[in-house]
DNA sequence: TGGTTAGTGGAGCGGTGGCTCCATAAACAG
DNA sequence: CTGTTTATGGAGCCACCGCTCCACTAACCA
């Protein structure tokens, strides 16, 4: 045998990891993806890491710790086109509508499962995982926060009347991505979630554009 | 012991059962609706249904086969506001008017789970429930039928326009039903569903109330 | 009254899911 | 070199999951 360090993390005492943790740790979260927590077996995931049992509990602590990070991993990666969507130049209304199309676009991109990690995640797990499950809401309500910022801003911006309810502006299109994660899995396509996605930004206040 | 017999169904050869296979179906049903098929055990279900595994297997067959059974029990009772709302009176816009308030209403009612049994079930699940999957998928279909078919009657009857994209509208507020479905798992309430359903009436088309 | 059919309680079983242990390997510091 | 630290492969463990078996019970029909 060959021992071939590939790690990218810096050089510690005692022997190097013959693995690559962050490629490890993409393929772990694109089966967690796929098949959710429960749904996903130990075995599954090893294999799909390349990895041994005691390599694996080496590297992440335990099945649950590498879902935490796999999460992380979804967000900062496949994940990310929704802080980026609502980040852009324009009105508020110029960046939903931006979301819309990349939500659309994310959810059926078939360089991984479809539908989201995080929207379907942690609802229907046993009274054991309720640590999880609160995990998974508490993750869920970061792109809620995150929506009511840009809402704010554009408030202060002037594209929407002072004393709009920017919450239920957010409440409302948050349910929609939801909405989308769940027919996205029953394999709707990406023309089918454009077209809702427009559709329902016809819901914004003061009208149609 | 006593042997009171309280089946409800007809008597025919043989010991009669001793326990209400209805009764029984919707404590099952219950448990799923709460905790998916795969976050069930089979102890948490005979324990709900108050029967030993071979009372169990004698009157429902094995786990898959109660879960389908307990489908039908949820689309016929707690799910049956869908197409009661859809039948009502008034123009199309009324009775999916009357279908956001009553989703609204059935997914944060307090006598059951919060959320739908039917909208989040079986899109996480191992390839070997795939037929499960298939399954839940066809039922969540029925929804959508429906609503198209609401749809066609108004446009027979004047309500929508000639050559409206049905097929489109209902696929906007079936995803809205299965977002709020997820909200309301994640603790959202009656107040805020309904604002969310009330302002997805907005994007009908056409314009607003 | 006996034969047939169906329901019941409870012991227990095979598979597997998540995890652990241990002997060994390979890097480091001195 | 030696000693320390960390990684690896692989055998194997325990709990639990869904299910089965069997002796027994209680209704029906002739």
């Amino acid at each position: 045998m060959t021992t071939k360090v590939e790690s990218q993390t810096p050089r510690g005492r005692g022997r190097p990891r013959l693995f690559d943790r962050t490629a490890a740790l993409d393929r772990a979260m694109r089966v967690f993806w796929d098949r959710g927590y429960e749904g996903t077996t130990f075995d599954e995931l090893i294999t799909a890491m390349g990895l041994s049992p005691s390599s694996f509990y080496n590297a992440f602590g335990n099945k649950e710790a590498l879902y935490r990070e796999a999460v992380g991993a979804y967000l900062t990666g496949p994940g990310g086109f929704f802080p980026k969507a609502l980040a852009g130049e324009g009105s508020a209304r110029d960046a939903f509508a931006r979301l819309m199309i990349a939500t659309a676009a994310a959810y059926t991109d078939d360089t991984g499962p479809a539908g989201c990690m995080i929207s379907l995640a942690g609802l229907h797990d046993a009274p054991e995982r309720a640590d999880l499950r609160d995990f998974m809401r508490e993750v869920r309500g970061r792109s809620l926060a995150l929506m009511v910022e840009r809402l704010d801003e554009g408030v202060r911006n002037g594209d929407l009347p002072k004393g709009t309810d920017v919450a239920q502006i957010a409440d409302f299109f948050e349910t929609v991505f939801r909405g989308m994660a769940v027919r996205a899995r029953d394999g709707a396509d990406r023309e089918m979630l454009e077209k809702t996605g427009v559709m329902a930004l016809d819901a914004w206040p003061g009208g149609r554009a």
